[in-house]
Parts: structure tokens; C-alpha cells; sequence
DNA sequence: GACCTGCTGCGGGATG
């Protein structure tokens, strides 16, 4: 029998109806899976390849033949919009199998959840706030939900892992499972995995399954990218006035196309469509600019989403990362970044967001600076962002992507996870308690001794107390945060103010403007007119000219060591890259003469001044930060270490201190306990001021150091 | 600390 023999009967008929040929090849290889076995499956294949459709069809199938007395199907989401973007393609597929879906989120109406609740069945869509808040304030009715349910689909599977909001969610579901006996069967779903066996780990967590990845050679599309650079109008030469401006070479880029204009920062994204527009303007063609960000609103930017859907014009929009998961946007024939990607990840999902039809992806990376004077010191006169740049494309190209790093104490979700369960459970003994959360895979690596030091000042600072029988409550401090709804999310969120034109959300801001004020929002500009204070309402009336925008700053990742080492080779060797523009050619070609000065191709330790020297190991940001931190203990005269990343800028020491120091951690066998971490070094998180102290230190010691890399990177 | 992401249950008032 051939796999599409399998399929419901209903399904079959979707599948003429929409004109399919045959099964993609990941969908067969789903299908085995599913049908054959009882493992987990990870469906990590390109964009565009059938994911969603590879996990539906074998598990509604599933649902069709043996139907369950409860929710059959729970699946997960990162966003809101792609609950609703998936939950019309899902309903179409099940029109004709009384199989119902059910979204279950904030936006959606106590009504439609309560008629769920009456009769449980089908598949239901949520987030990881939604399953936190069912399993808090509806245990029961969860439990009856949830009581036969067979499979969990977790889209996106690479924005959870690695992060809090991911281990908020794999501890969610083993509380699930432990409410209801059922271990279901999980699928997980990506087109950006660098660690198949990372994935797989995290996926398995708490299931004892084995987990399946088929691996169906399928080969992303051909990708045809572009780099240039371009020093600022104001600081071009002069015999060159012709030159035409960045903004003018980002027009040429876009124009005619549908594509989308990614930057790391929205005031960047706005500054970016303002000026384009005004391209636009005096060369008298037609405005196709939008911006899409998340201080956009979110009825705003569901219609730009739409309209680069449904609309045949070629719409061009301005997004920071919130265009980078697969809500679905139709055909994008370009896409421009404006500035350095992040990490390889990120640029594999950007390029991916292009070529649909054609099936070549296209990205043009486009960079702009200041020129330097001539004076400054070496390192500052090479431009990081663009070098680490083309290592991005490079890694991309030897089809490298970055892999997760498991947080070994999440002491902050551990804290969360723990307040959660004693609202929802009542009173819980300090055995159960322990019992119930180490046992989890998201708490594997949180010894007892530890979790009872979390606990005691959770007792000191009143958020738990003891009862009479010895079991913890919560305590007074405790309730105040646990009732308030912000507790079901583990991030963070600033005060927000509502900018409205009359009843029209634009978007939101995160400061109180004064009357009169202008400021840019949605590619547009505004004048404040009156504010609400108390209601959090910033009312504008449009405004001309281009006033500034009203965010700022960029921020830091932490690197791989695999990216540094590949931009070290970037300017030490003489190699050219085929795909950079006459600007960046001659950038890099400047950089490189830079680095050759410096000796950067040889030198482990360069001279800056008599008494301070910079060390160009090419380390990432974890082996780095075990580097400074044991240089902290040998050499306890050091002044001041700037961290000028990529390099360590060390003060008040001779050379022969400092080779000697290097020497010492070569020859000896050197651990954490050699560390002196600054008081300052601390992860964020929601709930860390809820952590003590020194297992904060202990979490950020694991999450941002790596000392065995350190050791075998120096040692080579 | 750049950029994202999420949200209950109630009570009061308007509407059919």
C-alpha cells in the first residue's frame, strides 16, 4: 500500500483538489514515521518544503482512524499570527472530517474556549502563555482537555530552544504529561537547525522517546547574494558629487520588486522607509513603502502582511525580525539587509524568505559608515560588522549554522515553574516539589542542594511560606506576582503608550511624548496633539518632514568561535569573494591593508601604547570571557580591560606579564575556580531578582564562558 | 537590556 493509499479518504481528495502531483519527499518520510513507529519526529527541512503539511497529514490521519475522547492534537506556536495564518490552512484541510480546530490564545474569545471545554476534541492551537495560564487557573479542565491526547506540534522549533521561553515550554508540557498520564508523541518543526542532535535532545525531553529526523536530501534553493558599502554622502570624495546617495542605490535595489528591507533596529527600519519614500516623492513614482515592527500595531501590520500577499504591486517593506518566521507572504522577489545579520541562523531564514517561484533566493547586504579619521587606533579603523558579514555568508555557504546552547541552570524559569505549580496545586511538600520539577528535563542539571538554597529565599523573601503540615504555599509577595496576568510570560515587557490617530492604533512607544513633539512611526510622521496619562494614550494628527525616530541602541550575541576564526581568515588572506560590490571590494581591501599593518595574521598580543596591549586569539564570546576572567586572577594589577570585541584590551602591564600569563594558562591545567568575575556580570532575566545571588553567578558562569573551549583554542 | 514574543477573570455598560 502506497503511502498516499494510507491518507483519510478526505485528505486524498484535498490533495486532488489542490492539483498535487505526488507527496513531497518529507511528507512520505513523515508519513513513515508516524504511521510505523511511536518516536518523536523533527521535520527540519528548507522553507517552502511541506513542513506543516508533513506533520498534518499522517497525524490527522491518526486522529480519523482511531478518534480520541479528548483534544487530539495540541499544536504550539510562537506567535499569535501564525496560529491564525495556520489556522485557515488547517480548517480547509478538515472541512469535510468533523474534525475541529480551535485556537486558543489572547486574542480569542472566552465563548469560542468555553465551547471547546464542553465537548474536547480536535486539534488546538496555543502558545506557551496560553498552556502556562490553563494549567494555572484551569487544571481540572485541562486535564479533561487534554486526557487522550496523542500528539504535540511545536512550530518553529528553533526560535524555543536555547531560549527561557523554551524551557517555560518543554517544563509545561512534562507537567502536562504528569497530569494526565499521557506521553504524547512530539513533532517538531524548522527550517534553521545547525544541532540536528540538539534539537532532537530537546525535543525528547521528558518523553523517553527516541526521535526520528528524516533526512530526505532535500537541497535548500541556490542563493544568489550581494554585498556593498558605501561611506556616507557627506564624506564621499569630492570630485565624485555624482555619486548617488545609499538611499538611492536601496531604491534601485527594491524598485519594481516585492521584497522586504531588514535592519537590526526599528529606528533603523523606519529611517529606511522615511527615505525611500522621499526617493519616491521627488522622483514622482508611486509610494509602495510599509513598515513592519514590533511597536507597529497589530492590526497595522496584519495588513501589511496581507497586502504583500494578496497585492500584485511590488510592495516593499521595511521589518526588523518580526518578518523573519514563516508567517506566509506570498512570492518575495528580494530581500535587503541593511547592516550585519545577527548570526547565520538568522541570515539562512532571511534568504529563505525569498524565491519561492523562482526558485533562486536573492539578498543584497548593504552597509554604510562614516569615514574614520586617519588617527584612530588600528582595530577601530575595521569595520567588524561588515568582516563578520561576509563570514556569515561564508559559513552559510559551507553550510554551517550555529548550534543551540543548552542553559544547564535556568534558575529564573526554575523559580517561574515552581511558583506556577504551587498556584495551581495549592500546598505541595518540599519533597513533592522537588519531585516533581528536578525530575523534569528542563531542571536535569539542578542539583537538590541548589534548588533548596532557591527555595529558602523564596521563604525569606515571602513569596512562598510554610503551612503547619510543613508544606509550602504561596506567600503573600508570592500571590501578588503569580495572580497578576503578566506572571504567564517568562519576558519581560516595558510600559507602553498607545499612539492613536482618533481610534486608529498606529503603534506603541515606550515614552511619554509632550504636545507638539514630532517623531516618525510606521514610515510616517506625526505630531503629538494631547496626551493621556492615565490611560497610556499618546494622540498624533499627521505631520510633514522627516522628524527622528524615537528608538535607539544595538545590542550584542554572543559569537561562535567558528564565525571569529572565519573573519580572521576574511582579512588575513587575499582571497575575493565573487559576490562583493566595487564598494566593498575596496573596503575590504582597506580593512586587509589595516590588519597587515597590525600584523593581525601572526601576532597573538599587538602594542597599543607602552603599557597597554590588546590579545587577538579569535575567540567567541564565551572562550573571550574565560580568557578576561582568569586574566583577572593572574594578573590582579590589570587595570582596565576593554572588552573591543573582537579583541581584549589589557592595561598597566608589560608584555613579558602577559605572555607569561598566557604561558601559565597553556601549561596548566586551569578551571572555572580560577575565574574572577566582575560583580556586574549577571544574566537578564523576569525573574532573577527573585534568584539568590550566587546562582545567579553560578548560571551566568555556565551560560556566557566556556573555559575548555578557551583551553583548546589557545593551545593550537 | 537591541530585537522579538505573550496575557486571566472579573465587572460594568451597551445592545438586541
Amino acid at each position: 500500500m502506497s503511502t498516499f493509499d494510507k491518507l483519510a479518504p478526505f485528505i486524498q481528495d484535498y490533495i486532488y483538489r489542490n492539483g498535487w502531483e505526488e507527496l513531497r519527499e518529507i511528507q512520505v518520510a513523515a508519513c513513515d514515521v508516524i504511521f510505523n513507529t511511536d518516536s518523536n519526529l523533527l521535520i527540519a527541512t528548507p522553507t517552502a518544503s511541506g513542513k506543516t503539511e508533513a506533520a498534518f497529514l499522517p497525524v490527522i490521519t491518526k486522529l480519523y482512524n482511531e478518534p480520541c475522547e479528548s483534544v487530539g492534537v495540541l499544536y504550539i506556536a510562537p506567535l499569535k499570527a501564525l496560529i491564525n495564518d495556520q489556522f485557515a490552512r488547517i480548517e480547509e484541510l478538515l472541512r469535510e472530517a468533523y474534525i475541529p480546530v480551535t485556537k486558543w490564545h489572547g486574542d480569542v474569545s472566552a465563548t469560542a474556549k468555553n465551547k471547546l471545554l464542553k465537548k474536547p476534541s480536535g486539534i488546538l492551537q496555543t502558545t506557551p502563555e496560553s498552556l502556562e495560564a490553563m494549567l494555572m487557573r484551569r487544571k481540572e479542565q485541562a486535564v479533561k482537555l487534554f486526557s487522550d491526547l496523542r500528539f504535540i506540534i511545536i512550530d518553529e522549533v528553533h526560535n524555543f530552544i536555547g531560549e527561557e521561553r523554551g524551557t517555560q515550554l518543554i517544563s509545561l508540557l512534562e507537567r502536562l504529561q504528569k497530569l494526565t498520564g499521557m506521553i504524547p508523541v512530539r513533532i517538531g518543526l524548522s527550517a534553521t537547525l545547525g544541532d540536528i542532535e540538539g534539537a532532537e535532545d530537546w525535543l525528547n525531553g521528558g518523553t523517553e522517546r527516541k526521535c526520528i529526523t528524516p533526512d530526505t536530501g532535500v537541497k535548500r534553493r541556490r542563493a544568489v547574494v550581494m554585498v556593498e558599502h558605501f561611506y556616507e554622502f557627506a564624506f564621499q570624495e569630492k570630485d565624485k558629487k555624482n555619486e548617488i546617495s545609499f538611499y538611492d542605490n536601496l531604491y534601485e535595489l527594491t524598485r519594481g520588486k516585492k521584497s522586504i528591507v531588514f535592519s537590526n533596529a526599528r529606528s533603523e527600519v523606519e529611517k529606511n522607509i522615511v527615505n525611500l519614500k522621499d526617493v519616491a516623492k521627488k522622483r514622482g513614482e508611486p509610494d509602495v513603502f510599509m513598515v513592519h515592527h514590533g511597536s507597529i500595531s497589530a492590526s497595522d501590520r496584519e495588513f501589511v502582511e496581507e497586502q504583500m500577499r494578496l497585492s500584485d504591486l511590488p510592495l516593499v517593506t521595511g521589518a526588523t525580525v518580526t518578518l523573519e518566521l514563516g508567517i506566509d507572504l506570498g512570492d518575495l522577489e528580494r530581500i535587503i539587509q541593511v547592516g550585519c545579520p545577527k548570526s547565520v541562523a538568522s541570515l539562512s531564514q532571511r534568504l529563505g524568505r525569498s524565491g519561492r517561484r523562482s526558485g533562486v533566493s536573492e539578498m543584497c547586504f548593504l552597509f554604510e559608515e562614516e569615514k574614520r579619521s586617519e588617527s584612530t587606533e588600528f582595530y577601530k579603523a575595521i569595520n567588524w560588522s561588515f568582516i563578520k558579514c561576509i563570514a556569515l555568508i561564508e559559513l552559510y555557504r559551507e553550510n554551517y549554522i550555529e548550534p543551540v546552547l543548552p542553559e544547564r541552570y535556568p534558575f529564573g524559569i526554575l523559580y517561574h515553574q515552581t511558583m506556577s505549580f504551587l498556584y495551581s496545586r495549592g500546598e505541595a511538600s518540599p519533597e513533592v516539589l522537588a519531585q516533581s520539577l528536578l525530575s523534569e528535563y528542563a531542571f536535569r542539571f539542578v542539583t537538590q542542594e541548589d534548588y533548596k538554597e532557591l527555595l529558602r529565599y523564596l521563604l525569606k523573601i515571602g513569596h512562598i511560606e510554610r503551612t503547619e503540615n510543613g508544606g509550602f504555599i504561596l506567600g503573600t509577595e508570592g500571590e501578588k506576582i503569580a495572580n497578576h496576568y503578566d506572571f504567564y510570560s517568562v519576558f519581560e515587557s516595558d510600559v507602553e503608550y498607545s499612539v492613536r490617530e482618533g481610534s486608529h492604533e498606529i503603534g506603541t512607544l515606550t515614552r511619554l511624548m509632550q504636545p507638539d513633539t514630532t517623531f516618525v512611526l510606521g514610515g510616517k510622521s506625526w505630531m503629538v496633539t494631547e496626551i493621556d496619562k492615565e490611560n497610556k494614550n499618546i494622540y498624533v494628527k499627521s505631520a510633514e518632514g522627516k522628524p527622528p525616530t524615537v528608538w535607539d541602541g544595538t545590542g550584542e550575541v554572543i559569537e561562535h568561535t567558528r564565525v571569529l576564526k572565519k573573519m580572521k581568515e576574511i582579512i588575513t588572506t587575499d582571497c575575493m569573494y565573487p559576490y562583493l560590490g566595487d564598494g566593498a571590494k575596496k573596503r575590504l581591501a582597506e580593512i586587509r591593508q589595516v590588519a597587515a599593518g597590525a600584523g593581525l595574521e601572526t601576532k597573538e598580543i599587538f602594542e597599543i601604547s607602552p603599557d597597554t596591549y590588546g590579545i587577538s586569539l579569535w575567540l567567541g564570546t564565551r572562550a573571550l570571557n574565560s580568557l578576561d576572567y582568569i586574566l583577572n586572577k593572574l594578573l590582579p594589577d590589570r587595570k582596565f580591560a576593554e572588552p573591543y570585541w573582537p579583541f581584549l584590551i589589557v592595561k598597566n602591564v608589560t608584555k613579558n606579564e602577559l605572555m607569561d600569563a598566557l604561558d601559565y594558562i597553556r601549561k596548566n591545567d586551569v578551571t572555572e575556580s580560577d575565574y574572577i568575575v566582575p560583580k556586574d556580570a549577571k544574566t537578564f532575566g523576569k525573574y532573577n531578582d527573585f534568584v539568590p545571588e550566587n546562582l545567579l553567578i553560578k548560571q551566568y558562569v555556565d551560560r556566557y564562558t566556556d573555559v575548555v573551549e578557551m583551553k583548546e583554542e589557545i593551545s593550537l
